[in-house]
DNA sequence: TATTGTTATACTCTATAACTATA
DNA sequence: TATAGTTATAGAGTATAACAATA
């Protein structure tokens, strides 16, 4: 449980504030994609892959910002679990696409997220909301 | 670097937006503190126990979110670099202080943390900065 | 020459269980 | 009986270097 205490001289510093709240929103997730035995870094590769066939672990790696040697793990875990396949594209790369499983998996990961990400809004006040995505934006790139 | 790109279908999600601007902040804070050879936990404690000599190991623990374990090896570090003293307050607990030298690094933690949290705060357009630390709160506790 | 997939490795952060000494 | 401090350990997540095979 993460909850920042009223005698937390840095619960003032934006980013103390912003850390405090990406941890507690991402273990709020874990939990709640645990019960489908994924994790947030595993249902991010299904959520990218959806509806395609062309892209290797190394394009996967650099979208999801992480490395091409920390995909090998990641992808092994989801094939092991028939969620993915490596389809060969030539001889020396292969496109990570979903398997009939996976497809299902997917749809339990949408329905999860969506949820999650309605939830997560809900809690910003009216007034606050509109403006979140716009300066979270801002501090990326 | 932590970068969204254009072709990523999860750039509108909050949650994975939210993940990106806070690794992408606690990147930019660490390399700033690692100039001060201080890691964020570190320099986090340090503003914790600013102006004051009550706080145990425990206490700060609870306040910043880490386990009473982990504070073992966070506060042998700062102790070992002659920031931190251990005083007894009884034979059970003792209190977590500054040492001169720990005074003297705080000075360049705050002048550190004051430019980081400006810069940040900065980067978010003029409208909806207003918005960020409200919406974030709301996420908290 | 650059890139893909991979192996191996190491380092940080975090989580849990257990022990002791004391409140 | 509960708490403070500690030890040991294990699991994630992440980072780098290096290699073979192929573009």
């Amino acid at each position: 449980m993460t909850h920042i205490q009223s005698n937390d001289p840095l619960a003032e510093l934006p980013g103390y504030v912003l850390r405090r709240a990406a941890n507690a929103m991402m273990g709020e997730l874990g939990a709640r994609l645990a019960a489908i035995d994924l994790k947030i870094s595993d249902a991010s590769v299904l959520l990218l892959i959806a509806g395609r066939s062309d892209m290797t672990s190394s394009e996967i790696g650099k979208v999801l910002d992480i490395q091409r040697a920390n995909m090998v793990p990641l992808l092994n875990r989801l094939e092991a679990a028939g969620l993915i396949a490596r389809q060969p594209l030539d001889r020396k790369s292969q496109a990570i696409v979903l398997t009939p499983a996976g497809q299902t998996r997917l749809g339990e990961v949408q329905a999860i997220t969506h949820a999650f990400e309605a939830d997560l809004l809900a809690r910003i006040p009216d007034a606050d909301r509109p403006h979140f995505m716009p300066a979270l934006k801002a501090l990326i790139g």
